[in-house]
DNA sequence: ATTTTACAAAATCAATATATTTTGTAAAAT
DNA sequence: ATTTTACAAAATATATTGATTTTGTAAAAT
């Protein structure tokens, strides 16, 4: 019953603060539940922070997937909304505060081994999307293409300056890389 | 006549221990000069630094630049080239330590500024390249086509083991993209 | 099941003092 | 021109103290 405690609540007051300066107390408050509810769920701080990782590497996973299984969308469209989905979404988090990067250093065992297991899944889903729908030409490239877009949108994430220009350059860079 | 001194063998002493941490001694000592012959052509450690990463994106960016402008080799080869100078000569050092980061924010007056300026007036000359020698289809998107090339190039200096296969993977990636 | 309250151990913070290193300047020496 | 030597001012490092906060555990209360 770790359903109603938000991982992103708690992860937007660990990328303000940083790991340290964030307190039981105050994550407690950020969840709308006591300090101790916390230590009984999840034993130390340091759980918790790695439950809260997790929980939001696989949330965003799971929505990039799906945007990427929309049957309705063109395959475009099912890209930028599953890159954005995996990166463009954190923008917020990245931008309120430098502790960003710490939060996904914390998590066991390996700091961004998570974030990069989950990464290889999504590029990998990527490709098979591309094989699928994509133009002929792009079918044999389709590795690389979903690698190149992969990294060009976590570029995107750091030279853009919102979310919603995001968005839109993520949407023409995708267009123009699968225009065969 | 600062020529005979080594903004690389400053870079790499910054790069290892941080701007704080490097003695003037020490920066003095890695370029084979006195203390005082550092004050005596910089002022201060502060203007050092300065010049010596204004010297380093000064000179990746004509190399890159060089690479592109290159008329024997062929379009791919030619980008590839380019972003490897760019961004994959500097692997070592920013695995060296984790510093890298820090000597390239300490560069006046706004931090990357610089890098991004160079990395702009890059990435307009790679999206030149592509409009002449590239496949008629690349032409209308070049622009996107040489941003997205240059952000995968950054993404695959992180991902990549070492730089031989950097620059392997580089132009497999550069190919499957700029094929039509 | 969760909260409240209580508490010992550990960690963090703030202030101080001292020792050491380093910066930046200057003048004499090569 | 560059190096060597010398030096004051500033910055950094180290250690100590005590106050304060925070962690993690436990038991009683809702």
């Amino acid at each position: 019953m770790t359903d109603r405690i938000s991982a992103d609540n708690l992860l937007a007051l660990f990328a303000r603060t940083g790991f340290r300066k964030a307190s039981m107390e105050e994550l407690a408050a950020a969840t709308g539940v006591s300090r101790q509810a916390l230590y009984n769920r999840f034993g130390s701080k340091a759980a918790l922070a790695d439950w809260a990782m997790q929980s939001l590497i696989e949330a965003s996973l799971a929505a990039a997937l799906r945007c990427l299984a929309n049957p309705a969308a063109t395959l475009v469209a099912r890209l930028a909304g599953a890159l954005d989905a995996w990166a463009g979404q954190h923008m917020a988090m990245l931008r309120a505060s430098p502790h960003g990067i710490e939060v996904a250093v914390m998590v066991a065992p390996d700091p961004g081994d998570a974030v990069r297991a989950a990464e290889r899944k999504l590029v990998t889903a990527m490709a098979n999307a591309i094989r699928m729908g994509g133009p002929g030409a792009a079918v044999s490239r389709a590795g690389s293409m979903a690698q190149a877009l992969c990294w060009t949108a976590k570029g995107l994430v750091h030279a853009a300056p919102d979310h919603a220009s995001f968005r839109r350059e993520l949407e023409t860079i995708v267009g123009a890389l699968l225009a065969r």
